[in-house]
DNA sequence: ATAAATCCGACCAAAATGATAGGGATTAGG
DNA sequence: CCTAATCCCTATCATTTTGGTCGGATTTAT
């Protein structure tokens, strides 16, 4: 039951982005080396995320990533989901296009899926960049 | 995110001995039959589930397996901790064992890794086979 | 023009997953 | 005692996923 390091690397890279985020774009030079991430990896996820809506990315000299929105409006979930697809612990029991087995409509241990599901979601999705933030400011 | 087929056949498996929990003990055969997983497959499930502690086996024939403990008495929890491993969606963030990193202190995305596996636990350990049972025989 | 960047497609090694295979040990029933 | 049923154990393995690496094309500030 563990997330994949593009989960892990996608948040990681986004509060990056919050933390540093002003007028200019950030390389993924400067993400990679702060966050401790391989840099030809990371250029994978930020790609994802851009096509996914939630960067921006300036080419060319000086350019790089910036987000899309105010981090008051990025939640853990909208990243979580570009680069682990719709949330779930089990292929029948996703947010969108679960795969339904043979015993669909009689299997119990579907609705306890779904219960894990639903809380996973209710977290993710209470949870902002700005939440992230606003806390790592109150840590120091 | 996705859950291993251990936790999967692991509680489809436990919820087949709630149901057809007897003073017989129920064969490998039948639940693997009953519940359409490999029969060997299982059986390696079952070493691990009887290891635990949640499961009693009987040798011989006529043997099989029965629930170590009352149904109400063996939550979800217990289950896919046996099968998957401490809760937790990243290794620096498990219930025990956890690997801390090099950044562990000043991390920010941790806290948010925390939040969804707190979630997680406090849903799996609320729901017993007694509940699942109970659930079932309402959808009758 | 040049250097700093993103963009893109192909490839790849290691690990995890989901089994399968084969035999040994135990026990109920005839 | 014999046999069939059944659990127990170790080894092996094909496939998929993961977590990258490589090399070059494209874009743009200076």
């Amino acid at each position: 039951m563990r997330l994949s390091t593009k989960g892990r690397y996608g948040l990681k890279a986004m509060f990056d982005l919050t933390v540093n985020n002003g007028s200019e774009p950030i390389s993924l030079n400067n993400i990679a080396k702060r966050q401790d991430i391989s840099e030809h990896y990371l250029e994978q996820l930020m790609a994802i995320l851009r096509k996914s809506g939630l960067v921006q990315s300036v080419r060319g000299a000086y350019g790089g990533y910036i987000l899309a929105r105010k981090p008051s409006e990025i939640t853990v979930g909208d990243i979580l989901r570009a680069l682990e697809g719709p949330i779930g612990l089990v292929d029948c029991v996703l947010e969108k296009d679960a795969v339904e087995c043979m015993k669909y409509q009689d299997c119990i241990t579907r609705i306890v899926w779904e219960k894990i599901r639903d809380s996973i979601i209710e977290t993710i999705d209470s949870i902002t960049l700005q939440n992230m933030y606003d806390e790592s400011r109150k840590h120091k």
